[in-house]
RNA sequence: GCUGCAGUAGCUUAAAGGUAGAGUCGGAGUUUUUCAAACUCUUGGGUGUGGGUUCGAUUCCCAUCUGCAGUACCA
């Protein structure tokens, strides 16, 4: 076996934003470029002028970016093998496609679009629902194996449209071996003579992958699993070329979790999840939700999508890239589609955001909030909200309290737990509370379970009110945290504000 | 229709012929502190179906069903 140098490539299409399917395809030629030591290119495959979307690029590359699967060659990176963008390279495509002609491989065919819808409907009317331009069907068209050969040279000098297609060989059994499935066999009887260089001077895509991925020297195709059907086209193209084929593997494709079919691009905002990486707007204006938009951390966010379709045949879970990047295999890939979970995601998100150091939650915290706080003050506050936090954003938001004072009193609380003789329990607590120092959660906790004793109260029936009267709210982290946080003076004015608003509200009800 | 790929708990999946295991979700309990938190425990599958090979099959073979993908001068 030749030791070649591990070169991989994703290779994307600018038509639109990129689909999580596509950062997973992304992800796994990032893992498996970096595991063996070898190079990630990023390839912008643009040969379809008609389906260019602008700003795709660049949502590319930001997505990629934020991500943190950074290309070692590719567009505005640079590299040996550029240029990166096909329609930069379409200058070598033709000779490529002519040597096929030379070699046999491949003919020029001048029948319109039109003659081939024609024939593919009366096909239909005889009943036969996929006529393919094939080697039976081929001599009965416009192609230089059926015209003279001073025709062909006329009509290509008279610029008449026409097209390269392959020559697909009639019986042949076509084999290649998937890293992730095995050994995959194809009879050419069922291949068509797929358009190699189309009429308006561009390749397709079958042409143009071929080419670069040899010109670039990719030693590994990493790809998702709509390919498959083509692969052994590719196959073929690479012995007519005499060229070395790379490895080939095809990913499972990635399910929408409700029913079946493959998850697009439309499922996400429908569902209440986002299906891009970052946000998107389309020409038309339309919004597509991105995970970076929603508070999602983008390793959580990978560490979501390396699982889907591989796993390191451990229980660990929680993977950081560089850990991703030691355990992963292409051998571990799984051949089934996997279907994709919002809820495993949020998990996800949720165990990130409470592995992050307070200090970094609380800087990030400090710039999604009205108002100058301390960095400490707000480090405590994440450190006592994110237990209970999947976002950051949930942070302020739960605990609107550290900010503000509260405004309305949970209805339930207040009906279920505050009784006639709760006010003055409540009073003389806040007497009490007057007289700590320091004042401190241990000593603040202390002080009110001796309290509960001496009034020989449950601390269920008490606590409640007291968290009410200082956050407004039914649950939250402890009371003796919070209330040593927001401080002495702080407390006991929400409790003397509480004390008489919650009155009110008793005697409406 | 044709070709290809896949089918293990609701979901993500492990077990590369040898007692089908995890996580998530759901449920329950504990914490004389409330709570959607924490901790503990837990329901749930006989591997799409039917045959076959084997002492033994989720793993191999055949058939069948279902789903998905491809079937463009799209990628």
């Amino acid at each position: 076996m030749s030791e070649k140098a591990v070169r991989v490539r994703f290779a994307p299409s600018p038509t639109g934003p990129l689909h999580m399917g596509g950062v997973r395809t992304a992800l796994y030629n990032y893992l498996f470029a970096k595991k063996n030591n070898g190079t990630f290119v990023l390839r912008i495959e643009d040969t379809d002028q008609t389906r260019f979307v602008k700003g795709a690029q660049e949502y590319i590359l930001d997505a990629l970016a934020w991500c943190g699967i950074t290309p070692d060659e590719g567009p505005g990176i640079g590299g040996e093998h550029g240029p990166y963008i096909q329609s930069e390279r379409k200058d070598m495509y033709p000779a490529y496609a002519e040597e096929l002609i030379k070699k046999g491989w491949a003919y020029y065919a001048f029948d319109t679009s039109e003659d081939l819808e024609n024939m593919r409907e009366q096909a239909k009317k005889m009943k036969m629902p996929n006529w393919q331009y094939n080697s039976i069907t081929r001599s009965s068209m416009k192609n230089s194996l059926t015209l003279p050969e001073d025709e062909v040279n006329s009509r290509i000098k008279n610029s008449e449209p026409y097209v390269i297609r392959f020559k697909m060989p009639r019986n042949q059994d076509v084999r290649f071996e998937d890293i992730v499935r095995g050994w995959v066999v194809v009879n050419t009887n069922n291949l068509d003579d797929k358009v190699l260089y189309k009429s308006d001077g561009m390749p397709t895509y079958h042409l143009a992958n071929i080419v670069d991925d040899h010109t670039m020297a990719i030693s590994h195709v990493i790809r998702g699993e709509e390919w498959l059907p083509s692969a052994p086209l590719h196959v073929l193209l690479y012995e007519a070329f005499g060229w070395e084929a790379p490895k080939f593997a095809h990913l499972p494709l990635l399910l929408r979790p409700d029913g079946n079919g493959k998850l697009s691009k439309r499922d996400g905002d429908r569902l209440g999840f986002p299906v891009f990486p970052t946000n998107w707007t389309t020409a038309e204006g339309e919004l597509y939700s991105g995970y970076r938009e929603k508070g999602y951390f983008p390793a959580a966010f990978i560490n979501m999508l390396a699982f889907l379709g591989w796993n390191p045949g451990t229980t660990q879970e929680l993977f950081s890239l560089e850990e991703l990047v030691a355990a992963f295999t292409l051998e571990r890939v799984s051949k089934s589609g996997a279907k994709f979970d919002a809820e495993k995601t949020k998990w996800y998100q949720q165990q990130y955001l409470r592995a992050t150091p307070n200090e970094k939650l609380a800087e990030q915290l400090s710039q999604i909030i009205d108002g100058e706080y301390d960095r400490n003050y707000l480090a405590v506050v994440c450190n006592l909200m994110k237990e209970r936090a999947t976002f950051i954003t949930d942070i302020p938001l739960d605990g609107d309290y550290f900010f503000n004072e509260p405004t309305e009193y949970d209805e339930k609380t207040v009906h279920k737990k505050w009784k006639e003789e709760t006010t003055e329990i409540m009073q003389n607590w806040c007497n009490r509370l007057t007289a700590l120092d320091p004042f401190t959660s241990e000593i603040i906790e202390v002080s009110f379970k001796q309290y509960l004793e001496e009034i020989n109260k449950g601390i269920g029936a008490v606590l409640p009110a007291f968290r009410l009267l200082l956050t407004g709210k039914a649950m939250g982290p402890s009371m003796f945290e919070i209330s040593a946080l927001i401080g002495k003076e702080e407390s006991i004015k929400r409790m003397e504000q509480g004390i008489k608003k919650i009155a009110k509200l008793k005697i409406q009800s």
